[in-house]
DNA sequence: CAAAAATTTTTATTCAATAAAAAAATTTAT
DNA sequence: ATAAATTTTTTTATTGAATAAAAATTTTTG
């Protein structure tokens, strides 16, 4: 029995979410108050806080709705046979990259890298961890199918592997949003080149 | 001739920055207040702000100063000879996580790394990343020097090879900060499962 | 030494964040 | 169905960061 406050809760978390969007999309972060995301919705500034902490706390709420999307996004459009592990990669920070941009302008994800650094142990952050290790894995995913299929040796440890270059690609991501100027394919180049790198070093 | 207002200057800058590091430690970042960072240096809250912009400002300035030092002491303490690459740069990370939590503590950290992307294209965030290219290049120097030892293959490009790899450490020095709970050996483990994985890879 | 220029301080305002008390709404028990 | 108990929201108030403009002070220059 889902009670009317349980309900009501659900209902103004969502309203709040979609307000905060909106207006973090016509004024940027920085001039939207939680004064104005409270008026949008209808209730005190203080009940916004209460939901969500900060004004970070509601924009984090805001990235980890849209990227449950990104995933499944990310699934779909991700090649699963004759993979070349370089280009992988590449189209998977190509996706991330253009879903970022389409949500959201770079101002406002810098201010999502920040808040998760900073609120780190907190319930938000921890979702958005925990999207990222998602993400991750569905590049191990693929590593995996591709190593199934012989187009990577066997002795490579695909969840290492593909979390190693998760974490590269993440760099890189940081890279594109820290400047406005900084282009999709300048990122996508220095990836290639991080990875051309990587691969002519061949251990024992 | 140096005038008397630039020695002022440069004399109020080196107050604040040193009062505002003996009070970080002291109080915490959160804790300390522009006005106590002010009082302590004997300058009107509204000077601090003159000087550095925000709190983090203040930060940026410091940490900038210290990791001068962290350069000096990279460049002596890393091995020139003998390199193995994995070492050299679990090496790299180690003296770098060292020298990260003996100046301050893992919070103050996160703040740095949220000011840094929050303020990006500041003049600090500039220092900052200049300092980063830096660091970078200790690596690529010393693969340089591995690769004219014969112990690296030479079709790989030290300077790709050096800024992929600091990119990964980096990433997982902002794991290491994230959680308190996280362990310099941990890290150290995971950078070289990284590292192996990745160099297991070998493309033509 | 006086006028000009630069710098700091004072004063005031907005907004995020937090806390505590008051008010309003929902739930529960009768 | 209603009154008491509980939960939630709102009101009110406070601290501190950030910023702006005017006033006061100090240094420089002629």
């Amino acid at each position: 029995m889902s009670t009317l406050r349980a309900r009501q809760k659900e209902d103004r978390r969502k309203r709040i979410v979609s307000s905060a969007k909106a207006l973090f999309k016509e004024k940027g972060y920085e001039k939207t108050t939680i004064e104005n995301i409270a008026e949008a919705t209808g209730v005190s500034g203080v009940t916004v806080h209460n939901y969500y902490g900060t004004k970070a706390g509601v924009l984090l709420a805001l990235v980890v709705e849209n990227d449950e999307a990104l995933i499944a996004r990310l699934n779909e459009s991700l090649p699963t046979e004759d993979i070349d592990l370089v280009e992988l990669v590449v189209s998977f920070a190509h996706v991330i990259m253009d879903h970022a941009i389409t949500h959201l302008d770079k101002e406002i994800w810098r201010q999502v890298i920040a808040a998760v650094t900073t609120e780190a142990g907190t319930r938000l952050s921890e979702a958005y961890f925990r999207l990222d290790q998602q993400l991750a894995y569905v590049l191990v995913n693929r590593i995996e199918a591709a190593q199934a299929a012989g187009a990577i040796p066997a002795k490579v440890d695909p969840v290492h592997l593909g979390k190693a270059l998760f974490h590269l690609q993440n760099a890189r991501f940081v890279q594109f949003i820290s400047s406005d100027a900084m282009s999709r394919e300048e990122i996508e180049t220095r990836l290639r080149n991080d990875m051309s790198a990587l691969f002519s070093v061949c251990l024992g």
